[in-house]
DNA sequence: CCAGGGTGAGACACTAGTGTCTCATTTGAG
DNA sequence: CTCAAATGAGACACTAGTGTCTCACCCTGG
């Protein structure tokens, strides 16, 4: 028809789901399928329960994130770059992102996927000390924190428009490192 | 006295309550009860229904949070050391602070008092601008955001040990204003 | 000693959400 | 156009959570 635009079925469940679950974990199959214009037993035929269609989207969310992260880094880049880049390649996919944390990875798969996330941005962290932009008496443990914070409240405050898609990595890189103080 | 009595079982459940619902908003009352230590029913006579406890849990929270602030702040003093009381007063208070955020606050009289709250801090980032503390060109909502996140942020770091108590406000107050960059 | 408030245990009815199934209808590829 | 696959609608059984209620049991104060 004249729907170009028109999903899949299961494209609009997927989308549907990780809108609502990402705002709330207990949305209710009904509500995603309505969510997603589709009726209840049509999401049933595309994922047995409740579960598996959870454990679909983080296999999904893990892969997109994964790939959006990796197609803009450059590991030979100072760190600072790379930091940037990341906050680019994530912010647009922040309900994604933060879906991962939400939702506990009880797969095996998952898990390591998801570690290996983690093991990516913990090794930038002691990048950025190396190269002198982070201070050492911070625990990575609290960076990593605050970066994880700054790609949820950025995505948050672009997706209702009182943020520019534009200018959020570059608020997310200035308010982790030099803060939101006077520049002096 | 029977009273002193009554009392302490329904102060169990309250922090119970606070406990289970700051982390997952959907706890059971079954699992708020058992984390009492106390009968299922017990919790039913102390609060009629879940809805009320939650509103006596907003209630209590707004009251702590809000007084533990007030307890701290000199209204003259400087924007920065208002700024640190207040998350030397809010970041023991993680847990309950953050529970008002998560709950939505149907009863008016809730509404207004973390209204008060907002407006509290509103007024101390506005203040911290005239200061020069602060950067004028960022959006006020980006600082109060940082400012809630930071408080979730220490207080987790703080009950899992991995922080200590007395270094967190300062932390906060630090990656807020000077980020966790090198000081240049 | 006893009376009574507070309690735990658990039965009960009720509701919301889940997952299965069927059937009539729609859709789209050949 | 035709037919098989996909779908929406809704009935159905099942489960988890809720709120009420009863009953036996502990306490503690009188």
């Amino acid at each position: 028809m004249g729907q170009a635009i028109r999903l899949s079925s299961e494209e609009a469940i997927m989308e549907s789901a990780i809108s609502l679950l990402s705002q709330n974990r207990h949305a209710t199959m009904s509500e995603i399928a309505v969510n997603a214009g589709v009726g209840r037993a049509t999401l049933h035929r595309h994922f047995k329960n409740r579960e598996e269609l959870i454990r679909e989207l983080q296999a999904r969310s893990i892969e997109e994130t994964n790939a959006a992260v990796l197609a803009l880094d450059d590991v030979h880049a100072p760190a600072l770059d790379r930091l940037r880049n990341m906050f680019v390649a994530i912010i647009p996919l922040g309900d994604r992102y933060t879906f991962l944390k939400h939702e506990a990875a009880n797969d095996e798969t998952l898990r390591d996927a998801y570690h290996d996330e983690l093991r990516w941005v913990g090794s930038l962290v002691k990048q950025l000390r190396e190269e002198d932009v982070l201070a050492e008496n911070v625990p990575r443990r609290w960076v990593v924190a605050q970066i994880d914070q700054l790609v949820w409240t950025a995505w948050s405050e672009v997706s209702v428009g009182r943020l520019a898609p534009a200018e959020a990595p570059d608020l997310a890189v200035r308010t982790l490192i030099e803060g939101l103080g006077v520049k002096s």
